[in-house]
DNA sequence: CTGAAAGCGCTTACAG
DNA sequence: CTGAAAGCGCTTACAG
């Protein structure tokens, strides 16, 4: 009927008493350094399992001195998308809690619509003498050169975001963009009927860039497809410029498709939301899209929006570093990928969303 | 185009030499302690404002040497759900984060089903030494009772899981029953057509000790009658006994009422989902429930549950203890009500859902 | 292969 | 009102 937790830190000093050796041997022994004779090591083994000795990794911290130099490289926040902003934030936060294990880190920023931003920035990491990067690999061919000149200097690297097929040596940390279609195909496939009209949107600048949309619609139409329930599914690209051309575009392809429901693939579906509320003549179809940004937010919380699917980006930037951190001090071990969890958002939960 | 980090950690060693005093006296700034003159104190304060001095959490948790101690009053984990268990493992989570800090935790576990087991454990929590309490407040008059006792004896008290009218000191963390039932609506609301039939679901041993049942249910119908889609509800309690007797029970009242949600209140969802797998001849309703108990996400995973609704009880469990933390060592003002986030679990993202 | 000592950035008696 | 010193549990040179 009740648990009970005891005992005072039984430490280091502890352990070498009742193993008759110093402190600095069982740092030695717990640390897998060389210079211990095995019988001693043995003993000093034992003795750890035995009392189930933990270490206090606040002293750990506070009396090693480590050098650490990390990097992040991920694109700036644009007017368009407050996307980057979140991923930033949960990286401050990593930060300012790995300082006092004196871990420095400096964060680069690209623009995403200019790849020289990206090439500069890399090259800057790379005369720099960090012992690790982490990087949204935006640009595929540019990231897999980078990468290479990385693991050339020994400079660990890990992605975010989104994955690429040229390795990073820590892995992936961001969702399953493949799931994360099929999660939206799930959510649709809830709202309608068979035979019904399916508008997936694209709404973005310099879509060549983008490939890892590819992904999520793929997941999308696969997973629809596979319900056999006879969907007419369509796919149109709009290029992101000022709100008139693309409320224009909005309204010749909704008439053209009289959608059912609206699949759009990215975090621009604020602006569907607000092409519905400007058009209450219009019968709204059911729209689907992504990101926990504060004007998708809005357009969920008037009823435009009926799911938004999050991937937390704040989550992705926090963690990797804290992978790093892992890594390097804890000498874990870290999987190659790292999911985030893929979460859905209505006008119901929204508002207990934030931690 | 690059943000940098630099500075060696800026310390307390610091403070003193440019204000020309000890490190004790900096010390007894930093915590607000009497015995400085308003002269250094202003001196002292000005350079920690001006060089934004940020105290290292972990030298102060090494050498503070705090004597606090937390009681956790939780249902005990029952054959029927595994509820109480995930919330246990935050708990834990907690317990041995908070360790180094010189905080002991007790668990208590009483059994809801009889309130003597609840009494007695409270007893024994107020003839303990204990500086706060985590309660689950299951049984309502009991727990006011007890926390009047507690509040005596300046036992600070926080509730999880659900709230009651008498208050505690530290207030309450969990999920808004209402809202949950809401979104609980909501999705249903996406699921049928106006005219519908919905069967509402209690399935519990005892249901008087499940004040906030209603509360839910409360938000779900409400949520529904004001849609004005002349959906009709019925609710139906079926006592929690062999699967056998609820299998009877559920027959009876799937034919009887032939709906085409079903909406069950509690974590026993996965009951329901197994009838309808094992009764492939009835025709499934859409079925909605909550929590991610490993049945329920079995029967979410073969397509037999729809939708899940989870509040986290283990990130309840770790907060509380957090809270109690920060509230005694951070002297952090910890508001009324912590809520909870509502998530929701299909069978698309429940593989990436744990952390 | 092993140990004594200093130090990480704080807090806590204790002495003045 | 103020300061010198010890100590929290570790790690890190340095000496043997």
């Amino acid at each position: 009927m009740s648990e009970d937790k005891g005992k005072k830190h039984f430490g280091i000093k502890d352990i070498a008493r009742l193993a008759n050796v110093s402190i600095a041997t069982v740092d030695r022994v717990l640390n897998n350094r060389k210079d211990v004779s095995d019988a001693t090591r043995k003993k000093i083994k034992d003795i750890i399992k035995e009392y189930n000795y933990q270490p206090n990794i606040y002293a750990r911290s506070l009396s090693v001195k480590n050098n650490l130099n990390f990097a992040v490289l991920i694109p700036k926040t644009s007017l368009e998308t407050g996307y980057w902003q979140l991923c930033l934030d949960g990286i401050h936060k990593a930060i300012k809690e790995l300082e006092p294990f004196g871990i420095q880190t400096t964060v680069f920023l690209y623009d995403q619509e200019d790849v020289d931003t990206f090439a500069k920035a890399s090259a800057q990491i790379l005369n720099g003498k960090f012992n690790a990067v982490v990087i949204a690999p935006i640009f595929i061919n540019e990231t897999e050169h980078f990468v290479k000149e990385c693991h050339k200097r020994k400079l660990q690297t890990i992605y975010i975001n989104s994955d690429i097929p040229s390795k990073s040596t820590l892995g992936y940390i961001g969702p399953d963009l493949n799931s994360t279609g099929r999660l939206a195909g799930n959510l649709t496939s809830y709202l309608i009927g068979a035979g019904s009209k399916i508008l997936i949107l694209n709404i973005a600048k310099g879509l060549e860039n983008y490939k890892y949309l590819d992904t999520k619609i793929e997941g999308y139409k696969e997973y629809l497809f596979n319900l056999n329930r006879d969907f007419k599914i369509d796919v149109v690209d709009i290029p992101f410029n000022e709100y008139d051309e693309v409320e224009k575009e909005l309204q010749l392809n909704v008439h053209k498709y009289t959608p059912d429901v609206l699949f759009v693939t990215n975090s621009r579906v604020s602006i569907v939301g607000r092409f519905f509320y400007d058009h209450p003549e219009i019968t709204k179809p059911y729209i689907v899209g992504f990101d926990f940004l504060k004007e998708n937010v809005d357009y969920l919380a008037k009823g435009m929006v009926d799911f938004l699917i999050c991937q937390r980006p704040d989550k992705q930037g926090y963690f990797a570093l804290n992978y790093l951190y892992r890594f390097f001090l804890l000498k874990e071990e870290v999987g190659d990928f790292k999911p985030m969890p893929i979460d859905i958002i209505t006008i119901e939960n929204y508002m207990f969303y934030e931690n």
